[in-house]
RNA sequence: GGAGAGAUGGUCGAGUUGGUUUAAGGCACCGGACUUGAAAUCCGGCGUAGAUGCGAAUCUACCGUGAGUUCGAAUCUCACUCUCUCCGCCA
């Protein structure tokens, strides 16, 4: 949600700002119907104020023993009157609702326009690693040391799934073992939330509605619509959503969280012949890590996560790279973004592991989620961050395809071997 | 799934035969007085959002959510959500 009062006063720039993400947008229509919502306020307040006024005389009047049929009639007009301003403030309300809610994040205005032809690479770790022999691609690898089975995942859960298994399970389970424990190190609150949420979460992160068909939703005759859940995309969607319609206090501030979750995606559409094994698929694990921070320490914040995130990287000895994205390349609901890619050797190119996003104040405005200013004892709009911190689904084919070597083993990171019972190469099976 | 009880500002809590209750009062918190300082005491302040206005200020809405009855609803009616207690089922 943008701050309407940004609309009134300066419509130009804030429509040239979404431009800059390539969303287009004409506020004339919008501000004539703000214009008119608030004469119409004006109207039906002046009609409650006499309404109220005249109640509470009238048994006063009663008690003096006067007839007061007329003033009933009267007031039974009034009544009609506001009842008939109530109706067209509905109608103003919903096209004003839903005209605000579809518009994205304001981009930070630093950043340049258009798509991801315009991002820019800020830091570069390690380099890609050179083999002296063909290197093999991480699905056969996975396959020939049975860590993870995708025809049987096919089968349990259609294309898109598969099942870890043997060392695999036990290094999926290592490296998120590995991420909660920095992030425990660092003073971050571990948290495990529900999977299944209600649709005020998907609006508060900036889903919904627009977005409302790229989740998995729960579906049931005995309600109205038709929905009763959706399956959460990210932990995200739930982190966000944990202090929605509170005041915090400024001195919790800044809120630092982590969650572990498996992530539930359609990814319609989405799927490219190079991204075979587990590259993209419908349900991912991830810890995600999100902060609530005042205004000013938003900066400091992502810079944090960012940080975070690439240490995990480097923890492993995988090379990668940083971007700044460009405003278009940047989703909905934030206002600037680092990606954070890892080094696929069998694709030749970087795979997202970590998305670093500041959303400044647009998630804490639909959620209604503020702090009180010490100072000005006046509640504020939060600013809420979030960070992949990782998410395992390239960090895992990426650990397999850099890490093997001419006889076929995989070699497991250092700092993962106290999970993994001490071992130096994940075990190929009896 | 069934039965019962409940939901009031940051918190506790009164108000529920509809109309001086303008949501009382306590606690917490903030400011001031007193005090060497603190405590205690006294005085004052103390929810959120919106509209009008340069401002002072005035007005409106909000008592779990949404509808309804009425000149008037925290209070009455209906639906829903959540919490608690008990029963049933269950990993």
């Amino acid at each position: 949600m943008l701050d309407v009062n940004l609309i009134r006063k300066d419509p130009d720039m804030v429509r040239d700002l979404l431009s800059r993400k390539g969303f287009e947008v004409d506020f004339s229509e919008y501000l004539e119907k703000d214009r008119a919502r608030r004469d119409l306020i004006f109207r039906t307040e002046q009609l409650k104020a006499e309404k109220n006024k005249v109640s509470a005389l009238v048994p006063v009047l009663r008690k003096g023993g006067r007839d007061v049929s007329d003033t009933l009639a009267r007031m039974r007009q009034v009544a009609d009157d506001i009842r008939d301003g109530e109706a067209q403030m509905a109608a103003l309300d919903a096209w004003i609702r839903d005209f605000l809610d579809a518009l994205p994040n304001l981009p930070d205005p630093s950043l340049p326009a258009g798509g991801k032809e315009n991002n820019r690479v800020v830091r570069v770790f390690g380099t890609a690693p050179v083999f002296d022999f063909p290197p093999l691609h991480h699905v056969d690898l996975a396959e020939s040391l049975g860590v993870v089975d995708y025809p049987r995942g096919a089968r349990l859960g259609g294309s898109g799934h598969w099942v870890y298994r043997r060392d695999g399970a036990r290094l999926e389970w290592a490296l998120l073992n590995y991420f909660i424990e920095a992030h425990l190190a660092d003073g971050y609150e571990f948290m495990l939330p529900p999977h299944l949420l209600t649709w005020a979460c998907g609006y508060t992160a900036g889903q919904f509605p627009k977005f409302r068909d790229d989740v998995y939703q729960l579906r049931s005759d005995d309600t109205p619509d038709g929905f009763t859940h959706f399956i959460l995309p990210t932990a995200e969607t739930a982190l966000v959503n944990l202090h929605r319609d509170e005041i915090l206090d400024e001195e919790v501030l800044p809120l630092r969280y982590c969650a572990y979750t498996p992530c539930y995606r359609k990814e319609a559409g989405s799927y490219r012949s190079e991204e075979r094994g587990m590259i993209r698929g419908h349900q991912f694990n991830k810890i995600e890590m999100f902060q609530y921070v005042r205004p000013e320490d938003a900066d400091a914040a992502l810079e944090e996560l960012v940080g975070k995130a690439e240490r995990l990287v480097q923890g492993l000895g995988l090379h990668h790279r940083v971007s700044r994205l460009a405003a278009g390349d940047c989703s909905a609901a934030m206002r600037r973004t680092y990606d954070i890619e890892v080094w696929i050797p069998s694709m030749n190119d970087f795979k997202e592991v970590s998305s670093a996003s500041d959303a400044g104040d647009y998630q804490a405005r639909r959620g209604n989620i503020r702090f009180r200013r010490k100072e000005t004892g006046k509640p504020e709009f939060v600013h809420t961050l979030n960070a992949s911190g990782l998410a395992t689904s390239r960090i895992f084919p990426a650990i397999l395809e850099c890490n093997q070597d001419a006889s076929g083993r995989v070699r497991i990171p250092e700092v993962l071997r106290k999970w993994m019972g001490g071992q130096e190469f994940l075990a190929r099976p009896s």
